[in-house]
DNA sequence: TTTATGTATTGATGAACATCGATATATAGT
DNA sequence: ACTATATATCGATGTTCATCAATACATAAA
């Protein structure tokens, strides 16, 4: 079974950015909505709507839509596939996990 | 105790490219000189040299100079503190006091 | 229906990055 | 000394990215 770099490549690109470590951080609390976020966050509200968007579609957060807002919270399948994949990539046992489905459709 | 999120970005960046991937992938089956991982590659001689510089200063991997040679391995401490620190970002072990300061209202 | 609020999208900008070819440096063999 | 090989560095280039302000969209309240 061949590795797709590229995707997985995309799933640590979540891990890559300050602002984006403090997000998860604020996550780990609990479930979170956007403006909440943003008031702890030094970026402007686009620019956390663009971080919410890459880690959402990395699959290591989950998204709930209440009227107006956004609660956001950390995707415990996601967060697993990306743990142990990580460590698989750095040992032997590469290629040998599945891509994750958590954030498919 | 402040967390520096620049530092820990700066680790992660060794996952998020396609080819660093590759590298570390070629690692996990042992050393190799930098020769080895170029005909390995899809990637030129100077683009390898970057990347190699990039995965030894987040700590992943580390060089042995032998004669005319480079021969890059894993690192195991570099991979313990990289799987082991992700997996405390993504939950509330992750800088306790940090934290805190974020739970207060 | 108008207004206010929360979030997403768009377009622009500057910075960071991956890549390359050319060149420099280092080492080994002739 | 000269040549060949391995790697690093430099300068340029095109791409990706983080960010912002402005705008659009959605929802709720008045």
């Amino acid at each position: 079974m061949e590795v797709n770099y590229q995707y997985e490549a995309s799933v640590y690109k979540a891990f890559c950015d300050e602002n984006r470590l403090r997000i998860i951080e604020l996550l780990t609390a609990g479930e979170r909505c956007a403006c909440d976020l943003l008031e702890k966050l030094p970026i402007g509200q686009s620019t956390l709507s663009h971080h919410m968007k890459i880690l959402t579609e990395s699959g290591i957060i989950t998204v709930r839509k209440e009227s107006k807002w956004m609660y956001y919270s950390l995707n415990d399948n996601g967060c697993e596939y990306a743990t142990l994949n990580l460590r698989s990539i750095l040992t032997k046992n590469y290629a040998t996990l599945v891509q994750c489905e958590c954030n498919e459709e």
